[in-house]
RNA sequence: GGGCCUGUAGCUUAGUCAGGUAGAGCACCGGGCUUUUAACCCGGUGGCCGGGGGUUCGAAUCCCCCCGGGCCCGCCA
């Protein structure tokens, strides 16, 4: 069974509605991790609809967490924004100073990782923090938590070992410049908190407005309330003994909630991108994972592991890989004695393959459009223009009529791949201009009296694939070689390899003085 | 210092919760295919399951210790 449908098979037993929930912070650019966070949660919510169960998933956006520090992104002026929930200061231009038309901070990271989220087929309901604290949503919680903040501050104390001031308050009032940082409780009667800010300054916060916010340990717990959460994933920072799941199932309960069953996941690290380091600040984005990889593979690559294994994401050959992977399991059919680890290995890859679709439940077999990947990274190669490469398809029969949507985005992020610095190089089609070392080294004169003979054949023929594979078939003739032996020349000459993509395509995509000046100096 | 995850064939891994003769894909080797979608089909090589101890009729699986890799414990998502 897939760990999805699994959780699923759990939650069934709860008996209430499923609010599938994943909560993220939008300090800065999303990448590639926050994938996981948002898939894990929504694969979950797949399963629970298809096992017939009410569910809903909930993408909560931190917006109402403060600003930690400045980042390298940011200009010094962000400085007086510490502190300062996200939703209300405004996002930076591409120089790092704060803007003045472009919205707020947590917007401008949040959208553009919506619209990267719609194209993986990913269409949570979305819910921004602060609007809950300025609605009022969170006041009947933070005035039961401080009315029971000795029971909490035990919580915390106890389960994470930290140790918490006498005067801990578990609610941060904004101060006189909007930041909760520096600033001191010095009261509480309903609805106000009443405070004092390092510049000596007082005033009151009102819980019933987005005038503070509760500590992460509690907020968390209290919006597990607010929004009937019956299921949240965490990254495994949460999930660390002592940390925030922890200390939350409790705080939960205090609170007079069901909390939700512990669930975390392993991150995904970055790997195959050459010189890529954490040090050199290049990391891969969601919008760019997705400019190069089909949305049924990404979301493959994060159903095909287990929640609890990292997992490597690898823009370079491991693609082709996965990519296989994928089209095999459409096509196998188990034969002969299943036993029941095999049986359980082939459930859980097809529950895997079903959650990796765009839109939910369509046919695996049309995502990839008849065509395999391996197949498209040789027509994007020697094809230069999309035409050429629905022309090729048709003839070798795996388009009827024109390309659907689905395989032409495809082959546009097909391209972007090719062109970019993740394609991995044993995979590219690099023609040869003079003859290599490696092809004396591979071939015999009988071999080399085939592609003489060739050349001269070449001089003369219609420049279409089925004339030069006519003409290579009858040179092959002439001097008794096997196919494969011929080929094989060909492309030692050709690419410096034994192997490569349908002779015939290559050629016809070359220039014909190119090719024979080429082929003569074999 | 405390804790979590992880270590199975050259590579990626299933199996660990409920102990019962180590499964798979890639790569590699051999054979087939009147002759290349880097394809396909058939067969094969390759694992003292990180190391050591223990429990058991029986351990990759349970318990203890050690080693390697990743990560969390700083009001912080």
């Amino acid at each position: 069974m897939h760990w999805a449908d699994f959780r699923a098979q759990r939650l069934s037993e709860r008996k209430v509605p499923q609010v599938i929930v994943s909560g993220i912070t939008p300090s800065g650019e999303f990448h590639i991790g926050h994938l996981r966070e948002i898939l894990t949660a929504e694969m979950i919510h797949r399963a629970c609809l298809d096992s017939g169960l009410d569910s809903r998933y909930v993408f909560i956006v931190d917006s109402m967490d403060p600003l930690r520090r400045v980042y390298d992104f940011l200009s010094p002026e962000y400085e007086k924004y510490i502190g300062v929930p996200l939703a209300y200061i405004p996002a930076p231009n591409p120089d790092g100073t704060p803007s003045t038309d472009s919205g707020s901070y947590a917007d401008f990271f949040v959208n553009p990782f919506l619209e990267s989220l719609r194209e993986i087929g990913v269409f949570p309901e979305i819910v921004m923090n602060h609007e809950a604290y300025e609605d009022g949503r969170f006041s009947e919680k933070i005035d039961l938590a401080i009315s029971k903040k000795k029971e909490i501050r035990e919580i915390i104390m106890d389960i994470s070992g930290r140790d918490l001031p006498e005067d801990w308050f578990p609610y941060s009032p904004r101060g006189s410049n909007g930041s909760m940082d520096g600033v001191r409780v010095t009261g509480y009667e309903y609805p106000f908190v009443h405070w004092e800010d390092d510049h000596g300054i007082t005033g009151r916060a009102d819980i019933r407005k987005a005038e503070g916010k509760m500590p992460w340990r509690i907020d968390w717990a209290a919006r597990w309330i607010i929004h009937q959460v019956t299921c949240e994933p965490a990254g495994k920072d949460h999930g660390a003994a002592g940390g925030s799941f922890d200390t939350g199932i409790p705080i939960c309960k205090v609170l007079g909630g069901n909390p939700p069953e512990k669930i975390v996941y392993e991150w995904i690290q970055l790997k195959g991108m050459g010189p890529m380091s954490s040090s050199s600040g290049v990391t891969i984005g969601p919008m760019e994972a997705l400019s190069l990889v089909p949305p049924e593979i990404l979301r493959y690559v994060i159903a095909r592991s287990k929640i609890g294994r990292h997992i490597e994401f690898d823009t370079g050959s491991a693609l082709f890989e996965i990519a296989d992977e994928y089209e095999r399991l459409l096509s196998r059919i188990e034969t002969g004695e299943i036993t029941k680890r095999m049986q359980t290995r082939i459930d859980t890859r097809k529950g895997a393959l079903r959650l990796s679709q765009v839109v939910r439940n369509s046919d695996p077999s049309e995502s990839i459009g008849g065509v395999s990947f391996r197949h498209l990274s040789m027509l994007a190669q020697i094809k230069s223009s999309d035409d050429e490469v629905w022309e090729s398809l048709r003839n070798s029969g795996h388009l009827s009529g024109e390309p659907g949507d689905s395989l032409a985005i495809r082959l546009g992020k097909m391209r972007n791949w090719i062109d970019g610095k993740h394609f991995p190089e044993d995979a590219r089609i690099i023609i040869q201009t003079i003859i290599g070392e490696e092809f004396r080294e591979n071939t015999t004169e009988e071999q080399r009296l085939f592609l003489r003979e060739l050349s001269k054949s070449l001089e003369n023929c219609e420049w279409n694939q089925d004339s030069i594979k006519d003409a290579i078939r009858e040179c092959m003739g002439i001097y008794g070689l096997k196919g494969k032996d011929g080929f094989a020349a060909l492309y030692w000459a050709l690419l410096g390899r034994r192997y490569g993509p349908r002779a015939s395509a290559l050629i016809s995509e070359m220039d014909r003085h190119t090719l024979i000046e080429l082929l003569k100096g074999v």
